[in-house]
DNA sequence: CGGAATCCGACAGGATACTG
DNA sequence: CAGTATCCTGTCGGATTCCG
């Protein structure tokens, strides 16, 4: 499952592998989910709104999302040059079910990490 | 963002990181939905089932859905063992997020591949 | 049958330096 | 400012072997 190709190699209509081949990386939700609390934001702004990320993976993280259709990029002939990022419709189709994980993760987060303490004390 | 650790260092309440740290990686959600569209299975059926998996990886993720308290197992001590794992109330209701996700996959994947096919030829 | 242990390769991702 | 280019490391995950 190589986020660089189109689907899984092995099941190519199995949903749950062609998402995460999309979103199951360590950026991609985070930097969807930055850009939706604030549409339209500058490469500068969303590093600082996500200060662990580097360079590095927030240009490769945007060049797959806008690839995908999930981003929209508009750059403008300035100088100093003035890049804005912002969630496509399809983007923003997504979100939604995001929100919906974040919710679930926040009621039962604290109760999942008792489990695994009593699971690392037995 | 390790596996093994309860949350993520730099944002220990973000609910993205710790969703992720849990589901995100190459197995945990195709074996949650493989448990729930049969009940109870056992190691076997499971590799069955998702036939590209390695044991080594199976018995992780297993041990980790089960730490967490997602997944139950039960082991029956015959000769030959037998050990059955089902869902647990929790990974129940985690499931219905992850289908609506796959709802929205299923409806916009080829839309991005397309996507992803133009970009390629620009 | 249901694993654990070991070895190993590939690749995601970090740090740093450089550029239009 | 908004990126590339390069190098380097850690971790994930596959293959194989062994065990109760």
């Amino acid at each position: 499952m190589n986020r660089t190709e189109f689907r899984d190699a092995f099941f190519p209509d199995c949903p749950i592998r062609n998402v995460l081949s999309r979103v199951g990386d360590k950026w991609s939700m985070l930097v969807l989910f930055t850009l939706e609390s604030n549409n339209c934001q500058r490469f500068k702004e969303l590093q600082r709104n996500i200060p662990d990320i580097s360079q590095k993976m927030l240009a490769a993280t945007l060049k797959i999302l806008e690839a995908d259709g999930l981003v929209r990029r508009e750059a403008y002939a300035e100088i100093p040059p003035r890049v804005e990022y912002s969630l496509s419709d399809k983007g923003k189709s997504l979100l939604p079910l995001i929100d919906n994980l974040l919710v679930w993760a926040s009621s039962n987060m604290d109760d999942i990490i008792a489990s695994r303490r009593r699971y690392l004390l037995k």
